[in-house]
DNA sequence: TCTAAAGCGAGAGCACTGTTCTCGCACAGA
DNA sequence: TCTGTGCGAGAACAGTGCTCTCGCTTTAGA
């Protein structure tokens, strides 16, 4: 039974997190003190510690909330397009994570820049950070379901790699109920690579622009990203792209 | 005149710097204690402030030290290919990026993580950051230059990112002298975007390995840059990719 | 060559950090 | 009603970046 106290012990972890959360927006993650943290709340120091065994606990919780809220923008981003629209679901997820990121810069820091507290993700960060991706497949199963998907002018896929992804893509099937896992194993591995391939490419230039890397090199930011995605889109082989 | 003040100055800046860079490489940018570091040196700690003035400024040295570890690795690689054999160069240039990462990873996390000190990067630090694109402008150039560069399969760039390249290229190029400026400003936007989105798919993909988001999804990591390097270079249009 | 200025290293000190430990108090479950 | 457990507060410890002051040494200029 749920006693009481334990409903009063996941508030009170509930409002810690979200004023850590604040705090991390504001000040980063190197910014993020706990003692700063329980003085807003006015508490002790060291009774966070009843709640949180250290502060990389508490940090990744603030990572699972960041990969939840990008995955979730993206998410909710791909619903609102008509489904049969493959490049434009495409997009909108390229889109919609890259205005997360702009607004909640040191959160995606936090989960796409250097990994802060070790070096071992925490199991608990694992099935979040896959959101996005898992849902640029569905896009490409989606399309290959359906109209299909166009032939694409891509360097042959060696062996090994061919091999690995294929055994990779079956190990993880296993793990899933048999509809999700239908959308891995449908796809040959091409379109798997693609994917990836265009989920790193998002990434890389989201990244690469929050982290200043294209100062200097490119403005049209917004345009850029925009066909970054419709050329990841081509290369996948969504239809229109 | 450098008098011999200057002479052991320069040699204090170039121990404490080269101990911290151990310091960084053993135990991260966060772990990086500059009390450590004087430690080591068997100075005061308030003596390292007459060479740096906090330790934000010791990390940008290592910064630039990381650009250019990273860059000349690179450099080294793409040098020693015939310079005939330009997808040959292309790759070679990836797979030293990765060799380079993978063996200095929180180097890379350094530069290409999340930026530590603060937002805006030092004006030190951006001509070493450019190292590695514009080698690979290079490698671009001269296959336009000599087989000619082959057509690509890419949605057509709109007008505005299309603008916007010409524009940066060209104020980018007149900073130059003329024999590297050519370099940038022969080339279409859409061959100077095609070395971009490659530049940021190898980072991006490089990035990714090294801070785990490929765990359980890729194992065939070399076979796998390999595979974007020859990606990217088709897109760019080098011959024979 | 002598002197004033500047550069330098050491040490103390400040305000802060994460974390641990101990102490009472309050409350949930028997 | 009693008791053990969970809890918050506070002190304490080791560590951090950084500042300031104090003498000493080296440099530059008259």
């Amino acid at each position: 039974m749920a006693g009481i106290r334990d409903r009063v012990r996941a508030e009170y972890v509930a409002e810690i997190t979200e004023v850590a959360r604040r705090h991390l927006a504001e000040r980063g993650a190197a910014g993020l003190s706990v003692r700063a943290v329980t003085r807003e709340l006015g508490m002790a120091a060291s009774a966070v510690y009843r709640y949180f065994p250290n502060r990389d606990a508490l940090l990744t919780a603030l990572i699972v909330a960041a990969y939840e809220g990008a995955g979730e923008a993206a998410r909710e981003a791909e619903s609102a397009v008509d489904r049969h629209d493959h490049v434009g679901r495409w997009i909108a997820v390229f889109r919609a994570v890259r205005a997360w990121a702009l607004a909640h810069p040191h959160e995606y820091a936090l989960i796409y820049g250097s990994p802060v507290p070790g070096y071992a993700a925490p199991r608990d960060t694992t099935e979040p950070a896959t959101r996005v991706v898992l849902l640029l497949t569905r896009i490409a199963h989606d399309a290959r379901r359906g109209p299909g998907l166009a032939p694409t002018d891509r360097p042959p896929v060696p062996a090994e790699l061919r091999a690995d992804l294929v055994a990779r893509i079956e190990r993880i099937a296993a793990d899933m109920d048999p509809e999700r896992a239908a959308m891995l194993t449908g796809a040959p591995p091409e379109t798997a690579l693609a994917v990836i391939d265009g989920w790193t490419a998002l990434f890389g230039t989201v990244g690469f622009e929050l982290f200043g890397h294209y100062d200097n090199i490119i403005d049209a930011r917004e345009a850029h990203l925009e066909q970054v995605a419709r050329t990841t889109a081509r290369t996948v082989g969504l239809p229109g792209a």
